[in-house]
DNA sequence: ATCCGTCTGTGCGCCAACACACATAGCAAC
DNA sequence: GTTGCTATGTGTGTTGGCGCACAGACGGAT
């Protein structure tokens, strides 16, 4: 994490809705931190200083169990924000965020937060809001892990990926995706092949282009189109 | 759902850790009600009149797919409150709710809720800090969906519903036990039969007898430690 | 006492995903 | 080029859970 590598305009949806007093009163705050690829935001448990807008960037939320199994419970793109347990009064939670696409993020320090979020108008609500869509992608992760094939759920997971960004690339292995989807890297290998023979995706060494949009929305479970729609819903 | 069988003290945790004033505003709103097993008391999506503070009932949130398959992404007891999408801002949720053991509850109507919940004081704070409890609940939910046996989930939900429980018996059958865990009745029989061979538990008809929790705990994934000691951090 | 519906036990074949082992194929640096 | 590292492909055997089919067992109602 260092100094942003651009300025321009705030491009987090939860910040660019906020009417204009709102907005003046936290930009003071806000300063711009970029993020490679792979690190580590939040450790499980640890201090949160800060609460993260990204923009450009994407975050995973990940949970690791005691024999170093790891499985994402959540993604966060420019449409959400990375630490409510800042503002849901917690402090802390038991998952790691980290970086799953590199790119800008936007941050604001606890206490500004806090007293922002304490004046009760939009930005609490908006905050909220995504909130509850946030668990809504967490309990469909839920159900989805337990009902649904790997296949199905590589598509879910390139589909929420692509949603959160500008290109159509993304630089991201099959190790890693299947250490993020918490099954192994061959079957990731066997899902992504079949995948790449309909034409839907291709890849070469991390580096996956999604070719048929449409052709992978036919292929994922109901779990994707449930969350999309309720992320349109609560985030309009 | 009718009128309650108990008007005897408020016994729901959140409700009782308030502050004299506080519960005062609330009291005179709070109507009691009693639920019966099976009760749906929200549909997926459907209208939310009232926000439900169970007392000695336990309420199940169930997620339904297209295909009638069905897996349980949260259990509420009288530690917390069903319908946290009324001070969330979504109005409603994508689930169900569903009454997993009869009993009482005490409930209260949206608008009291969100008057007092805007006054920003302890009720506004406890219910968040519940809020991010149940997510916990939820993330952990979906891990041990991907990574653990039938058996430990079943361990977990006993124990998850023991922890509500005044008494070492459930009501419930193994075929319901399957909706909710979104596996099959064999399934839990197979799980269950080796519990009570290890004389962990006995069961007979949809009656089953906590023997030994001490033993249930050991056979448990870590799954259930890490959401009871995050709910005692967070409700302590 | 008998009947009937519900709950639980069990067997069988099947398949997806697993664990482990190793083979190839890109890319980069020298 | 050659070397070396990382990413991906593939084979073999195992296993946990699924779907289906049906058998037994208990308990309440007549």
């Amino acid at each position: 994490m260092g100094p942003a590598v651009s300025h321009g305009p705030v491009k987090n949806r939860l910040l660019t809705k906020l009417p204009g007093a709102e907005y003046e009163r936290i930009r003071p705050h806000l300063e711009p931190v970029s993020f490679k690829l792979g690190e580590v935001i939040y450790e499980s448990g640890g201090q949160m200083s800060h609460i993260y807008f990204p923009t450009t960037s994407i975050i995973s939320l990940l949970y690791l169990m005691e024999n170093g199994a790891s499985a994402e419970i959540g993604v966060i793109g420019n449409e959400g924000v990375l630490g409510i347990a800042l503002f849901m009064g917690g402090e802390t939670v038991p998952n790691r965020a980290v970086v799953q696409s590199a790119g800008a993020a936007s941050r604001l320090k606890a206490e500004a937060l806090q007293i922002e979020f304490a004046r009760s108008g939009t930005f609490q609500r908006a905050l909220l809001r995504y909130t509850q869509a946030l668990i809504s992608q967490i309990s469909q992760t839920a159900v989805c892990n337990r009902l649904h094939s790997v296949e199905q759920q590589l598509c879910r997971w390139l589909l929420l990926s692509h949603d959160r960004l500008e290109s159509d690339e993304l630089i991201m292995t099959q190790e890693l995706i299947a250490n993020m989807l918490g099954v192994r890297r061959e079957g990731v290998t066997h899902a992504a092949r079949r995948l790449q023979e309909h034409g839907l995706i291709s890849y070469v060494r991390g580096h996956i282009k999604i070719l048929d949009r449409a052709g992978l929305e036919a292929a994922v479970c109901e779990c994707y189109r449930v969350v999309r729609d309720e992320y349109d819903r609560l985030l309009g």
